[in-house]
DNA sequence: GCCGACTGTCACAGAGCTGTCACAGGCCCT
DNA sequence: AGGGCCTGTGACAGCTCTGTGACAGTCGGC
């Protein structure tokens, strides 16, 4: 099975000789593994053996065609698919994306375009499970609802957690104590209260380096704190 | 804030007057929410106000360009963008998605490829339902609907097994009590009953080398519970 | 340097959250 | 109809977290 691989195993479906080799060639040469078919049938019977990480698929294929085998793909896999054309019809591109690929690409193509390509794609899959903030040290997974500094992990309160939350989702932007009441604490009114400042600082107490002299969580005299995202 | 919403909410950043009103109008039309900006510092304000689902964003602006507005992005949201441009050289195309755009986009472009290309990337590949998730020694077997712990037999009642299978479908990633009463007990409202502590209480209870200790089901602390995968 | 305003820090009491348990009703099977 | 297993509920204890007020420290303007 690839999909934890460091290296993504792609399986190439075109069935010109000629573009089929100079592809997987090309593909190689930019750390793919590469499995190759000619057909739609023999695609299929590889994808099932062999489960790669995403597939590159000919439109123009004799026996079924390209979109006709996304379409089959699809209905029991979820992996990624790079339609490959000669024809650049809009149309085409819409019924294309529209059978279940991920992207649209027209012949002739730059291998480094093609692995640009992929690339994006399979980053996109990622991220579908990680929705994530950096900032230096600090990482924030907002599925995971975890917050790591140099990889370990933080223990945050339910509240440290939503603050930084939402001090992330505004990164170099000031937000005045008002505004943070109303984001995560869902107050309308403002005592004078150093409720936000208490919190702040029992928060940078767990991520900054040195919580005397804050470089994530800023003061902003006279408004409110920022989160900066370091240089 | 767009992330649940039915209609994908989009940020367009394109400078080009009539460029912008025209693309507007068209993803209107083809039932998206649009907010645009004009500039890179606008789009980056709106984004950060307003949550988009993804954005389109423009390559030619005045200003920082669209590949470092791309960039800054990327350090905090992994929101899906997709770069619009006129230039069609190979090595933007590269330079772009190494920026950590999803799809490159070359102008001009028909709106219904643009609004194809954007369901395709918003299109979430539900986690492929594997049939068979492994969690350190349990394996859950979809199609079976047997779960075995160091390859003995679990016997989970029904409910256990379709909370376990939820939490199996997004492992990682931090479920709320409410979330959890959807997808299991298909409730809405959430009365501060103790039912999801309970049916995960009873679910550790078979799942868990040591139930007071759990490494399996995590509780995360003001939100829900969570699947972890041992490392 | 002085002053006022703003911010950091601390300790503590009360609130809130979670784990745990016992129990009653419901469902299914026999 | 009876019995056994599931399931949902409420109560409760333990623990963590939260909000508060007081006070010290810091910053900036004059």
């Amino acid at each position: 099975m690839g999909q934890n691989d460091a290296v993504p195993f792609l399986l190439l479906i075109e069935d010109d000789d000629s573009i089929r080799t100079a592809l997987e060639l090309s593909l190689s040469r930019q750390g793919h593994r590469v499995a190759t078919a000619a057909t739609g049938e023999d695609g299929l019977k590889l994808l099932r053996e062999q489960r790669p990480d995403l597939i590159v698929l000919d439109v123009m294929l004799p026996g079924i065609d390209g979109f006709e085998v996304c379409r089959r793909i699809r209905r029991t896999d979820q992996l990624p698919i790079i339609l490959l054309t000669a024809r650049s019809d809009d149309i085409d591109v819409v019924v294309g994306l529209e059978s279940g690929a991920d992207d649209y690409v027209v012949k002739p193509v730059q291998g480094r375009v093609l692995d640009a390509r992929i690339r994006a794609v399979l980053r996109r899959g990622e991220r579908e499970s990680t929705d994530s903030a950096t900032f230096g040290a600090l990482v924030i997974d907002r599925s995971a609802m975890t917050v790591t500094k140099n990889g370990e992990d933080l223990q945050l309160t339910p509240t440290e957690l939503r603050l930084l939350l939402e001090l992330s989702r505004r990164p170099g932007q000031a937000l005045s104590r008002q505004q943070l009441l109303r984001l995560v604490w869902e107050h309308d009114y403002l005592g004078d209260s150093r409720l936000v400042d208490a919190c702040v600082q029992r928060l940078r107490a767990k991520v900054e380096d040195v919580p005397s002299s804050p470089t994530l969580i800023r003061t902003v005299r006279g408004v409110g704190y920022r989160l900066d995202v370091p240089a």
